[in-house]
DNA sequence: AGATGTCCCTGGAAGC
DNA sequence: TGCTTCCAGGGACATC
């Protein structure tokens, strides 16, 4: 499932290669998670300018309005001279001068939506309450550890709602809980300032690590120029319950916590 | 306002 | 073998 590390990868592997390509052509298969937002003919005859990134989000720039995509759970995105015929579950085709950019997303939870303007009550409604990217400046410390003295939630929840930090999915909240020793089942408030800067260290350890590897998260990612069986990131705790910490050999724990799963040693990861 | 629960969707795995 | 049930996940939205 594609986390901040793949929509990251996904961009650099395409960004490039879309840049002042000129719509010809907007193609929609099955309704996705948002309606697009405008007639999709109206695109045609745009240029692409960028292709950027904020937390899951993909921000395709035109030289008119921002189209953003999102991978959902299930979603990828090819970028290629020519594709074949759209499949069932393709249900985004952007035609170019320079390609075609689709959207395969069987679950459809992904999403693609136009805006004017980020600023636009659409753009702010998705973006407006994201929190710092973990790979940026703007990640600062200080006001990590101020946001979490705020909630009194589990920290494994207030990671996941991505006002504190974004795309920190479920998978790597686990593993940089993990590298922290912190207990997921912690409430945020009650982390001291030291345990706070070291999950802030750990979530751009791990986030980091993860982008530098090519987008690493289990299963079958692969990037939108098609490369695929990229590094396999092992994990520490995710998907492991039951077997051995790899680093006490204490039996990996799974609970649920807001309906979601979460792996943690309780050797390693102290309350 | 903050915390918590619900729902969207489908393929694959597990259970009967 | 063939059916049903469960599960995964991000995040908007509803409810307390």
């Amino acid at each position: 499932m594609p986390e901040l590390p793949e929509v990251e990868v996904t961009r650099r592997s395409f960004a490039h290669a879309i840049e002042n390509a000129t719509v010809q052509e907007v193609r929609l298969g099955k309704p996705l998670r948002w309606q697009l937002g405008c007639a999709p003919e109206s695109l045609v005859g745009r240029r692409v300018l960028s292709v950027g990134r904020r937390g899951k989000y993909l921000l395709i720039g035109m030289d008119h309005g921002v189209v953003l995509v999102h991978l959902g759970m299930s979603g990828s995105l090819r970028f290629a001279p020519a594709l074949p015929a759209a499949g069932v579950h393709d249900h985004f085709d952007l035609v170019t001068s320079l390609g075609t950019l689709r959207l395969h997303d069987p679950r459809r939870f992904g999403a693609v939506v136009y805006v004017d303007s980020l600023d636009d009550p659409v753009g702010l409604k998705l973006l407006g309450r994201l929190g710092p990217e973990p790979l940026s400046e703007t990640f600062d410390v200080a006001q990590f550890q101020g946001h979490l003295k705020r909630h009194q939630s589990a920290i494994k929840s207030v990671l996941l709602a991505g006002e504190a930090v974004v795309g920190v999915g479920n998978i790597y909240a686990s593993e940089a809980l993990f590298m922290a020793g912190i207990r997921p089942t912690v409430r945020a408030a009650r982390l001291s300032r030291p345990r706070a800067a070291r999950l802030h260290e750990a979530i751009v350890n791990v986030l980091g690590q993860a982008v530098a590897l090519g987008g690493s998260t289990l299963r079958d990612f692969s990037s939108a120029s098609g490369q695929a069986g990229y590094f396999q990131l092992q994990t520490m705790v995710y998907g492991r319950a039951g077997l051995p910490c790899h680093v006490c050999a204490s039996p990996v724990r799974l609970i649920k916590q807001g309906q979601r799963s979460t792996f943690y040693c309780a050797t390693c990861q102290k309350p």
